[in-house]
This record gives C-alpha cells, structure tokens and sequence, in this order.
DNA sequence: TTTAACCTACCTACTTGTAAATAGATAATG
DNA sequence: CATTATCTATTTACAAGTAGGTAGGTTAAA
C-alpha cells in the first residue's frame, strides 16, 4: 500500500467524521465499510486493528492542524488576529453538522483508548497550548492583551473554554455558544485593551 | 419495587461510576452485573432498557446537583465564595478516579442519545447556568466582580471552561489543570476587585 | 508471476433484551 | 394455625444482532 493511496485516506475520513460525531467507542467497522464502501475485511487490511486506526487518524487531525496554526501565524501578524483565527476553526467544525474537535472527543473517551492514541491525544493538547502561549504572550509584549497569570496557564484555560463550549454549543444547537464563549473570554481575561476588532457577532 | 429499594440506586451508582469514567457508549449490562453482583436479567427488572436507565441517572444525577447548589447558597452568602464552591465541587468529582462531570461525559455522547436522556443533559447546563448567572449577577451588583458582558454569556462561558479543563486536567492527571483555569477566570472575569482570597496553588 | 487491493466466509465474544422459572417474604382465608 | 395465593426480587436460558478480527481466495495490473 503506497502511502497516499486514496482509500486509505477516505478511510480515516469516514472514521474522523464518525468519531467527531458519536465518539471511539460508538462506531463500528460495520459503519466505515458502509460509508466507504469496502467490506469490513479490506478496512482491516489498512488498519489491523482499531486502535491503529485510531493512532493514525489522531496523528494525522494533529499535523494537520499543526499546519493550519502555521498558516494563521503566517497570514495574521497580530496576536488578537491570530487568537480570532484560532476560534473560527473550531467554530467551522462545529460548522459540519454534529461535529466537535477530534481530540475533545477522544479526550472524552480517554480512559478507554490504547496507550498510542492516549500519546497523540495529550501531544494535540500540549502542542496547540504552546502555540497560544505564544500568541498570548506576543500580544501581551504588544501591549494589546492584559492578563496576570503565565500564558502558559491562560492558554490552557482558552482552550478547556473552546472545547467545553463546543461541547455545550453541539447540545442546544447553538454556534453562538461557542462564539459568545470566546468573545466573553476575551473581553475579561485578555482584559482591557479590546481592540480584537469587527466582533462578528452573526447572532442568532 | 419500593422506589428507596437499595439494589435500584446500588445499579444507578454503578453506572454513574461507569459513564463518568468511560462514556455511555463504553459500559455495559454486563459491566454492571459484574460491579452490582447481580445477573443483567435482573439489571433489565429495574431499567428495562438502557436509555430508560440512562434518564433516571441523569435526572437523579441533576438533582443532587440542585441541592448541592442550594447548599452551596445557604451557606455561603458572598458571590465569590459561591463561586469558589462551585468549583470545588467539580474539583472533588475530578478526585474520584478518572471521573468527569456526568453530564459533561455525556454531552460528548450526545448525539449517540435518546430523546429522554438528552433532555435532562441540557436541562442540567441550562440549570447551572442560571444559578451561575445569578451569582455573578449578584456579585457584580455587590460591586466585588467585574465583567463587561451578560452575566448569562459569563456564566456560560464559565461553565464551559470548567466542562472543558476536567476533561484536561485528567488526560494530563493533573488537578491543578481546573484549579488554574478556575483561577484564570477569578482573577480577570471577577476582574480587578481580587478578594477571593488565599490562592490554593498546591501548582505542578 | 508477483503483489496490492479487495472479497467471501467464518469465528468468537459480547451486546441489549425477553421469557419463563424459582425462592422467599407477605398477606389472605378457612 | 395451616394453607393457599400473591408479590418481589432474582435466576437460568436463550434469542438476535453486532463487535473486532482472521484465513484464505480472487482479480487486475505492474
């Protein structure tokens, strides 16, 4: 199997949909074969057994983003833009009826997961912190954002905000949860200086 | 059956330990049987289906949350202790072995739910979210918190990042995790009128 | 003619759920 | 008081479906 092989990859599409929507433990090889459109054997011939399907898949939603918090900081120079950014993509998930952020949900379903997803679910984490951090940290330097605590610490609490209220947002079918989350969050921990700009608020 | 009868809430203790540990989709019948010490025919005697036990739990679980939260503004008057408690309640959850907010867990499952159980899910978190909201509400008028938008919008917020962190702060097994966006929010959202007092940074 | 990609057929274990039987306690009746 | 009936909690036995996974075969292209 050459690596790019497309149904590898429409494969781990199935499943990331899958997954994004009803969590690891409530989709079965029966549900990728039908939506792919291979029997359950041939998915096995790609991905043995489930939790490789599961490390490959969480690997592969992390590069990817990765790659998307590259093209934010290459495209938006100023942190508030950056942070703005960062937000949207979690809300164009959210976009794709039912879905929530990959790793939220597995982090969900942590306790049951293999040791090798469990890895790639903590590396999501770690790896999208330090990059708010950053961001924080630069607009702070900016003088544009005001917070006491250590970046680090504010990252993280930006990112439990996102993915709780995705979570929330998904249940009463609301994105402005999400939104309104984030905007609330801004004008109160990145505190004073409020120049974040147009607040896009396409209220309900 | 006699409704106090010590086998039914044995069967609902059982599976609240389970689900707030694995998910829903992740415990069964036979789990159950196995933790409970008795057959899952008799399991069925009780919850004839799954999703009926599903919603008895949550409804019982979102009742004794409602008297914790009544508790909660019993005995402690000021809005910034109120909300210190509230926190804590999750914390102590977070203590119970790899366990997350029931309602929390099963917000990611939601879409593998039925109706009934779903119901209760968001009555939960429209539930908390008042008695939140009316505590910064009454906190703001107190002239202790400062925060620029609707004690609604605040309070969801904050729960979202509460739901969010517990589901960090155990991938990562660090408590501190909820401790320090908890606190993130006390020292910006309850803004510069800083008297929550004693900081219990037992920190990483 | 080898090999990548896929299939049929199958296995074992587990899932939710039902039906019928049983043991023990409680109550009713002669 | 002895017996009969009733009720509750539980069991055994089983059904029907689904889970993840394997063995071995087919096909088409390099």
């Amino acid at each position: 199997m050459n690596i790019p092989n497309p149904t590898y990859h429409r494969i781990l599409d199935a499943a990331q949909d899958l997954i994004q929507v009803r969590g690891f433990n409530a989709f079965s090889y029966n549900d990728l074969s039908r939506t792919v459109g291979i029997k359950t054997a041939s998915i096995h011939y790609y991905f043995p057994r489930k939790d490789e399907l599961g490390e490959a898949l969480t690997r592969r939603y992390r590069e990817q983003f990765n790659l998307v918090l590259t093209e934010i900081s290459e495209q938006y120079p100023d942190a508030p833009s950056r942070i703005e950014r960062y937000m949207e993509q979690f809300l164009a998930t959210l976009g794709e009826d039912g879905k929530i952020c990959l790793c939220g949900m597995l982090a969900a379903d942590y306790e049951t997961l293999p040791e090798n997803v469990r890895t790639e679910i903590r590396t999501f984490f770690t790896e999208n912190e330090a990059w708010l951090a950053a961001v924080l940290e630069q607009g702070r330097a900016e003088g544009v954002f005001v917070f006491e605590t250590k970046a680090r610490d504010t990252a993280r609490a930006f990112l439990s905000t996102l993915q709780g209220a995705m979570l929330t947002a998904r249940i009463f079918d609301d994105k402005d949860r999400l939104r309104v989350a984030a905007a609330s969050w801004r004008k109160a921990v990145l505190g004073t200086a409020n120049k974040v700009g147009k607040e896009n608020s396409s209220a309900t």
